[in-house]
RNA sequence: GGUCCCGUGGAGCAGCGUGGAGUGCUCGCCGCCCUGUCAAGGCGGAGGUCGCGGGUUCAAAUCCCGUCGGGACCGCCA
């Protein structure tokens, strides 16, 4: 190395040494007999002084982000100036010699002074010039921070014996739900690779092979649109094992997620994480990623609707969310609450305030309901006095996720999410299928009527439904698991179908051919031939895990080159046109016979 | 595919409703002064296609239409 200590990394026992060191400008403070400028380099700041002699000269020309190289002494700071903002606040080192090691042009965005990710600076800009983004502390922090997760995973996962096998980037479509990014091939024009959704297929191989433990920290890509937690390449932590059951996914999942929030946060999380069904999920918070942070459970009134001559609650669900203290709620709030209902699709939200005095008159939007059903309204909603109840009526399923999106917006609306906390569950035998509809189109050609497999075709069923899911698909339910933090979906996976004639019925359910089901994946079909062990495993998406953990919301702040929502690198500029060499030689206009 | 928001010197904003000279603020940048600052300070200065195109008007940053870029949400995404 050409420096001899860390910047930051100096200390009052270091007084007295002569150091070398190297970094940035990142401040320079001209006081015509003395200049200070804080040195930044990976470890941190330190002050540095010229006082005379050619270094001070050379200081005058010093502008920030210059690279330098500078010799001098550590000294403890003169009484009464030091700076407890600073680590190495209690000292300085006095410049000696002085080389510039490489010139900056002016920053297009400050770099100092912003530890906050959030600057102020516009987010395209930042990844504009990204590498001028990652010297701010903020940003590096993030950054660092993703190294040490990938770290403590690959700890503890050799810990237990899993092997880190890397699988094709170029590969076939796997049977997930998303649009595949597609890649053409030079040397047989008109045919594509697929670039993985996940290693799904290939890590169900490996456990046909015996390596019986595998994980990966894998990139994966799907072409669907933008969110602010959603990119089209991202990261799984993969894992596979074989000869296990739920109970080892969890405990594996569960020593992870302490180690990590140990060592990343200092958080000592309480396990075992509890479990909930899919169907008490959906019944109880109207999702199955719950945010246990606030109660605030939904109120179920079908019964108490039951035979009611009122129009909108002649539904097959009729459920409610109990806003506490929501009586002083406006007009403005409750239309609020209206166009927010119908931004959702919905048709709308009725309400109901209780007053707080007893006696008062109910005021809202269904005071016409059937008298006696009106008046025990608030006490089968469970509300108080001062409470408002927001009810929405329709599809069960539907309007228990209306519900459910209501209660997290009420709850944050209301200050009701104890922030700081931290809640885990698993959410634990979703249905294996769902009917196929426009919008959930099914993986087979033809798109047939019927049913679609909810996580993928592989997925096991549960014990009681092993013998009759292909019965009754409506009700049967899946040996598949999600782990969820503070409403956030973590990870997820299932116990995999290790047995053909299974295989065979769920393709059946779900309208999938042999012919079909040969084409797509008779690869590992093929090798569930050849005595494919029970197996399963979980996927977690390490973005959103380590964006958690840095304490940013936005992914894109824990990826060291993100992409813009458009899906382009501002960047590089990709992607660019291609030239018409580029397009003749890949093949893509080329169809192939057949 | 849909809804909403943003685009003004290098950065962040205000100005736009009710049209009237590129007006203003904070920071940065350049020059000079300055020996204890750490958001240094003082004085002076430079820097603009108001995203782009069209329209209305005597006159457009401002109003209208379109378009591009960015962001958020719905759909979509196991």
């Amino acid at each position: 190395m050409i420096r001899t200590h860390d910047a930051g990394s100096l200390r009052i026992a270091d007084a007295g040494s002569e150091v070398v060191l190297t970094g940035w400008v990142s401040r320079r403070r001209d006081h015509g007999g003395v200049v200070f400028v804080d040195l930044r380099d990976g470890s941190g700041l330190v002050q540095v002084v010229f006082r005379e002699g050619p270094a001070a000269e050379g200081a005058k020309e010093l502008r920030s982000e210059w690279c330098v190289k500078l010799t001098g002494e550590v000294r403890e700071r003169p009484a009464g100036n030091t700076n407890p903002d600073l680590a190495t606040g209690e000292i300085e080192v006095v410049v000696s010699a002085l080389e510039v090691l490489s010139e900056s042009e002016t920053p297009p965005f400050p770099i100092h002074g912003s530890d906050d990710i959030d600057s102020g600076v516009d987010e395209v800009t930042r990844w504009r010039y990204r590498y001028l983004d990652l010297r701010r502390t903020g940003p590096a922090h993030a950054i660092r921070t993703r190294a040490r997760i990938a770290s403590v995973i690959r700890r503890v996962m050799e810990r237990h014996g899993f092997l880190d096998i890397e699988t094709p980037y170029l590969t076939r479509s796997t049977p997930e739900g998303a649009r595949d990014f597609l890649v053409p091939v030079r040397l047989q024009p008109g045919h594509w690779y697929a670039l993985p959704q996940s290693p799904q297929l290939f890590k169900q191989l490996l456990m046909v092979s015996g390596l019986e433990r595998y994980y990966q920290i894998a990139r994966c890509f799907r072409d669907e649109d933008f969110r602010a937690d959603r990119t089209p390449e991202f990261t799984q932590l993969d894992i596979e094992m074989s000869f296990l059951d739920e109970e080892d996914v969890f405990a594996l999942t569960e020593e992870l997620f302490v180690e990590l929030w140990r060592e990343i946060l200092g958080v000592e999380l309480p396990t075992p994480f509890p479990r909930l069904t899919y169907a008490e999920s959906m019944r109880r918070y109207g999702s199955d990623k719950p945010d246990l942070r606030f109660e605030l459970e939904l109120v179920d009134l079908t019964a108490h609707m039951a035979g009611t001559e009122f129009r909108v609650f002649q539904a097959e669900h009729v459920g409610a969310v109990v806003v506490p203290g929501g009586a002083d709620y406006t007009r403005k709030d409750l239309d609020g609450w209206q166009e927010w209902a119908k931004s959702r699709g919905a048709k709308g939200i009725a309400w109901l305030l209780v007053p707080a005095e007893a006696g008062a008159e109910l005021r809202g939007s269904i005071t016409k309901l059937e008298p006696d059903r009106l008046a025990s309204l608030s006490a089968a909603a469970g509300a108080k006095p001062g409470d408002a109840i927001l009810f929405a009526a329709g599809p069960r399923r539907t309007t228990l996720e209306l519900l459910g999106a209501l209660r997290n917006a009420v709850a944050r609306q209301r200050g009701l999410v104890r922030e700081g906390e931290w809640q885990f569950l698993w959410v634990v035998e979703a249905p294996m299928f769902e009917p196929v509809s426009s919008d959930n189109p099914s993986v087979t050609d033809a798109g047939g009527p019927g049913w679609t497999a909810v996580h993928h075709p592989f997925t096991a069923p549960t014990a009681e439904w092993e013998q009759t899911f292909h019965t009754d698909p409506e009700h049967a339910l899946a040996r598949a698991y999600d782990v969820v933090g503070n409403g956030m979906e973590l990870g997820g996976g299932s116990i995999r179908i290790h047995r053909r004639e299974m295989q065979q019925r769920v393709f059946d359910v779900i309208g999938l051919s042999r012919e079909e089901a040969e084409s797509k994946f008779g690869f590992l079909l093929e090798a569930f031939t050849f005595g494919p062990p029970p197996h399963g495993g979980i996927a977690f998406g390490l973005d959103r895990l380590a964006a958690t953990l840095a304490g940013t919301d936005a992914i894109r702040e824990v990826m060291a080159f993100p992409k813009a929502s458009s899906g382009g690198d501002p960047l590089t500029g990709a992607p660019t046109p291609i030239t018409d060499r580029q397009r003749s030689e890949a093949g893509i206009d080329v169809r192939p016979d057949g």
